[in-house]
DNA sequence: GTCTATATTTCGATAGAC
DNA sequence: GTCTATCGAAATATAGAC
């Protein structure tokens, strides 16, 4: 069956960045070479070089991949007006939280496997004004003069919590039912933040 | 005053190595070259290479300050036996691990932005048994099949939190008294795992 | 202990045929 | 779209003088 021109190289395309996921996440970005992800792939280093400019660009992709659905979670994280009412906000984000942690979990790992790479992507710009990070404007959230001190550290807390049980420590967990872990971690997130503010006892 | 032979290369030494945790934090390992190193401290990459043989020992050693620490905090935390007792004992753990934190911050940070650097370093060993990852042995604990599951949840989910408040997010909190967010990050813990057994209502 | 070379290797990137 | 061949640029590491 005559495939129409260029279908070929999407899927070629498809298959390089999830290999890359792989081998950047496995071994390192710095560590994974040319020739590792065209020898996975049974063709040859140049080859690439006719999908990407760059190594740098793979990597690239791959962030924008993750940057475009933090995104969205940190629209929504913003969504309310800075101050008690994002507090307010705050526990109903939660399933949010958790499903952008589980459907984002490779990348996440990629991110967190090569801080470094990243960093140095978003210097070297040629991205630019959206290159603003994720992680900056997360900062930003817990900053707030107008939000008190605790619940701050509380809404890090959060964070935290999901990050640690569903990435970090998530092989801890492997075996059990996800929704009967996103239940037990969803009890622990409302001891930390009841969703109604606590009455001054 | 004439320098007893060696004694200055000790100086020079630490000196190595506190510049490179500050380069490789900042810049990654991979990125940053030994002339990087050298040219900060004033001397010439041939002159490392009379302290440390290869690059990747100037890592290993800084590894090793990190894993020492490590592996004490880990010993605590396996102190109790296995099960229930355990779990009774974590929330007066909390301490140690908020120290911890606080202690090796700069390592943390380290390790945290080059996972995929100590990992090739764990696997190109001339290290060996006592280099069994700290993390695996953090994971074990976590997968006990004597603590109940929604036990293991808040144990990672406590961890989970002194790494957010304390690591990953410190920035939103610098110009925060020590004391102060350590209070309240206490207190959320308290919440998240209360020192008694909760009673079931 | 520190220097000036220089050797060695690896890798990203390009040129050009098919 | 993919290949072979090669260039050029680091960077690690070594040799040997001082």
């Amino acid at each position: 069956m005559p495939r129409p021109p260029g279908s070929h190289g999407v899927e070629t395309r498809g298959r390089i960045l999830q290999t890359a996921l792989e081998l950047f996440t496995q071994q390192g970005y710095d560590k994974t070479s040319l020739r590792d992800i065209a020898g996975r792939l049974g063709i040859t280093k140049a080859a690439l070089y006719y999908y990407f400019e760059r190594k740098e660009d793979i990597l690239l992709e791959l962030h924008l991949q993750l940057h475009n659905a933090g995104s969205e979670l940190l629209d929504e994280l913003e969504s309310a007006e800075d101050g008690p009412a994002r507090v307010a906000a705050w526990p109903r984000l939660v399933n949010r939280l958790i499903a952008f942690m589980l459907e984002n979990r490779e990348l996440i790992l990629l991110h967190s496997r090569n801080q470094s790479a990243f960093e140095t992507l978003a210097r070297s710009d040629r991205n630019r004004a959206e290159n603003t990070a994720l992680e900056e404007r997360f900062v930003q959230i817990l900053s707030s003069p107008v939000i008190p001190l605790r619940d701050r550290v509380r809404m890090a807390a959060t964070v935290g919590v999901i990050t640690e049980v569903f990435v970090e420590s998530a092989r801890a967990f492997t075996d059990v039912a996800p929704e009967e872990l996103a239940a037990l971690a969803h009890e622990a997130l409302a001891d930390l933040m009841p969703a109604e503010a606590p009455t001054a006892l």
